[in-house]
DNA sequence: ACTGTTTACGTAAACGATTACAAAAAACGG
DNA sequence: CCGTTTTTTGTAATCGTTTACGTAAACAGT
C-alpha cells in the first residue's frame, strides 16, 4: 500500500495550471497572481506536498547538507562539538550527515570520497590520530570542495581550521599550580601523536620556565594507552621514586583522576599535600571527590565556529577562496578542589 | 576557480561511446564488453569520477539515507546508540543524517517533516520527553514511510520499536540488594514522564513483593529535576527521617551517586552499612569510589537493532508492512563495590 | 487607436544518471 | 552463405524541479 508522494504536477493538473506556476507560487515569487498563489498554497498543504529534494538539489546544484567526519562519537568533548555543529547547521537550514572513522585511515578517506560525490556542499573534518598522509585533504582543495578542519591540528596542510589554544590552557593550568604554592610539578602525557598533546607539553614547560622552576625530565611520564588505571600505576611509581613531587598536571582528566587515586592511596591529602589539574572538563571531573580542577575546551563553540566558517565558504566561495584562516578558541581554567589552597575565585561550571 | 565535476557524459565523449554504456560499465553489468569496461573504469578512476547522487537517487527513487531524530546528543547512552546506528548503517551502505530536537516538540515535528520530504528512505525516532501528541508518527504510518521508534517507549502508538527491559533490569537490581542482605530499600525516581521510569519503579516493587518485603511509600522519593546535588539532598532528608533504610536503588546513576555522597556524609560505610545500585552504567559509575553497581543498557546494540529493523522495512516493505514488532533488549546487572557484601561474582566492564 | 510596459503564466530545456527498448554487430549452425 | 541467436551498444524517455525565454492579456500613456 505504497502511496505515491504528491508532485508539483499533481497539484498543477488539479488546478489546470502548469508545474512551473505551482513551483513559483510555492516559492513565493513575485511574478504570480495573488489568488492563484493562495489557491495553490492551500491545495499544496491539503495534499501534504513536500518538494522532492533530490530533484530540487539536482536542478539547483545545491544540497544544503554538510558532511561531518569524526574519529569517534562516544566521547563527551566530541559529542559537544557535534552538538554545536548540528545547532549551527540547523540555524542555517542545513542538514548534517555524519561518518565515524573509528580512527581508521581508510575509513576517513572513504568517507571523504563518498561525501565528495555531490552529496554535500561542504565537509567538516576531524582527522584521526593515525592520519599521516593528507592527500585526501589536498584532493578536497584541488576539487574546490569547501571544507574546514577542526579540533585536531594539522600543520602539514594549509587549510581553514578551528582549534583550541592547548598551549595557553596548559600554561594556565601549571601557572595556577605554581601560584598555589606547588613547586615540584610532574606531568603525565600521552604518546604525543597529536599536536594538542605536544602543545600542552610545551605549555607545561613554559609555565615552569616563566617562574624560574628548572625542568626535570624525570617528572614527565609518557603513557602509551590512556586510562585511569594506567595513570594510577604511573603516578604510584612516580611518587615512590620522587617523593618530593607535590603536584601533577595530567594531559587529560582521565590521567588526572588516576593520579588523584594514586596520591590518595599513598596517603597524600589533596589539595593540601598534592595538587592536581586535568584537561578537558569531562563531566566526571566535577563529580569525583575532591572535584578536579581542569581546563575547559569550548566544544559546542568549536562546532559552531567551524560550521559558520564552512557555510561562509560554501555560500561565498569567491570571497574566501584563497585564504585559509585558523581560528583559535580560548580555553578556560576551572578551579575546583583538587588544586585550591589559597584564596582564588572558584569557578563552578 | 570552481572546477566542474566529471560526469558520465564527459567520460563517454572522450571514449566515443554513450553515457548509457559508461553507466553500465561502471556498475559492472554483464551486458558490456570486457575491454570497453576496462577502458571506461580506468578513465573514470583517472578523471576522479563520482556519480552525482542526487541524479542517481532521483532516478532510482532510493536515497540510501536514513534520518535519525533524537532529543539530545551530549549524553553517553544516546551517543552509544548513535554509534550503533552509524555502524550498522555503514555496513549496509547507508548514510545517516541527524536532527536534534532538544526535547522540543515542534522541532521533533519539523525534523520529521523535513525528512519525509523524499530526503531519506526511513526514519529512526526517539521521541522527546514532552511528546504527548503522536500525530506526526501516525502521519508517517499513513504516508507509508518506513520508521522505527527506539529507546523511549510509546505504548500510545502501534509501531515498530526497540526498547530495553527496564522492568527486569530494575528487578534484578533490587533483588541483588535483597540477596546481599539489605532489607529497607529506598527508591529515588524522576517525574515518571516516560515509561522507562515507570517500569523501573514497577520492577522495584515487584522485587520487594517477590521477597516478601512490604512496600513503604515513605521510602520512595520523586525528584522533579535530576542531578547529583538534588539526589544528595533528597537522600540526606530520607536517611534522617528513616534511619532504618539500609539501601537505595536510584533510577539513574546520577541519583545513585548523589545517594552515595549523602550516605558517606552521614558516616554510613558503603557497602557495609548502606548499599547502592544505579541504572545506565555511565562511565562515571566505574570511576567513583566506591564504584557503583548499576544496570547496563546495551546502547550500541539498540542502535544496531533499530537500524537493522529499519533497513529491513525499507528494503522489503511488503513483507513487513503490516506488522509492528517490538524488540526488547536485555539489561545486565554489573555488580561493583557499592553493593557487594557477600560472595558474588564481580562483573567488571 | 496605437505603441510600450507590466503582469501572469505557459513552453521547454535543463540538471545527471538510469533503463526499457531497439538496433547493430558478432557468433553460430547447418 | 543465409537465417537465427546472442552479445554489445545506442536511443530516448524518465525521475521531479527549476528557470530562461516567450507570449498573451491587461494596462497606461500619448
Amino acid at each position: 500500500m505504497k502511496k505515491k508522494r504528491t508532485r508539483l504536477k499533481d497539484i498543477a493538473e488539479k488546478l489546470g495550471v502548469t508545474p512551473a506556476t505551482v513551483s513559483r507560487a510555492l516559492r513565493n515569487r513575485i511574478e504570480i497572481g495573488a489568488e492563484t498563489r493562495e489557491k495553490i498554497q492551500a491545495l499544496a498543504r491539503e495534499m501534504h506536498y513536500h518538494p522532492n529534494l533530490n530533484a530540487s538539489h539536482l536542478r539547483t546544484q545545491r544540497n544544503f547538507t554538510i558532511g561531518v567526519v569524526v574519529p569517534r562519537i562516544v566521547h563527551e568533548y566530541m559529542a559537544s562539538i557535534l552538538r554545536g555543529i548540528l545547532e549551527e547547521a540547523h540555524v542555517h537550514n542545513y542538514q548534517v550527515i555524519i561518518s565515524v572513522t573509528d580512527h581508521l585511515y581508510e575509513r576517513e578517506v572513504m568517507a571523504i570520497e563518498t561525501f565528495s560525490a555531490g552529496f554535500v556542499d561542504g565537509i567538516l573534518l576531524c582527522v584521526s590520530n593515525h592520519t599521516r598522509d593528507f592527500s585526501h585533504v589536498e584532493q578536497l582543495k584541488s576539487e574546490g570542495i569547501p571544507f574546514v578542519l577542526f579540533d585536531k591540528d594539522i600543520s602539514k596542510v594549509e587549510a581553514p581550521r578551528v582549534i583550541v589554544d592547548d598551549y595557553k590552557g596548559a600554561m594556565m593550568a601549571v601557572e595556577h599550580l605554581i601560584e598555589q604554592g606547588f613547586v615540584h610539578i610532574a606531568h603525565i602525557q600521552d604518546n604525543l601523536v597529536n599536536h594538542s598533546s605536544q602543545k600542552r607539553m610545551k605549555g607545561y614547560y613554559s609555565a615552569l620556565k616563566k617562574h624560574g622552576i628548572p625542568k626535570n625530565p624525570d617528572f614527565v611520564v609518557q603513557l602509551d594507552h590512556i586510562s585511569i588505571a594506567q595513570s594510577k600505576e604511573a603516578t604510584l611509581a612516580l611518587l615512590r621514586a620522587y617523593p618530593s613531587i607535590d603536584a601533577l598536571f595530567g594531559i587529560t582528566d582521565e590521567i588526572a583522576i588516576g593520579a588523584m587515586q594514586a596520591a590518595s592511596e599513598l596517603g597524600r591529602s589533596i589539595p593540601r599535600e598534592f595538587g592536581v589539574v586535568g584537561f578537558s572538563n569531562w563531566q566526571i571531573s566535577s563529580v569525583v571527590s575532591p572535584s578536579l580542577t581542569t581546563v575547559a575546551q569550548p566544544g559546542s563553540e568549536m562546532g559552531k565556529t567551524a560550521t559558520r566558517l564552512l557555510i561562509q565558504r560554501i555560500e561565498h566561495p569567491d570571497t574566501y577562496g584563497d585564504r585559509f584562516p585558523t581560528k583559535i578558541l580560548k580555553t578556560k581554567l576551572l578551579v575546583r578542589e583538587s588544586s585550591f589552597r589559597e584564596k582564588v575565585v572558584i569557578c563552578q561550571e
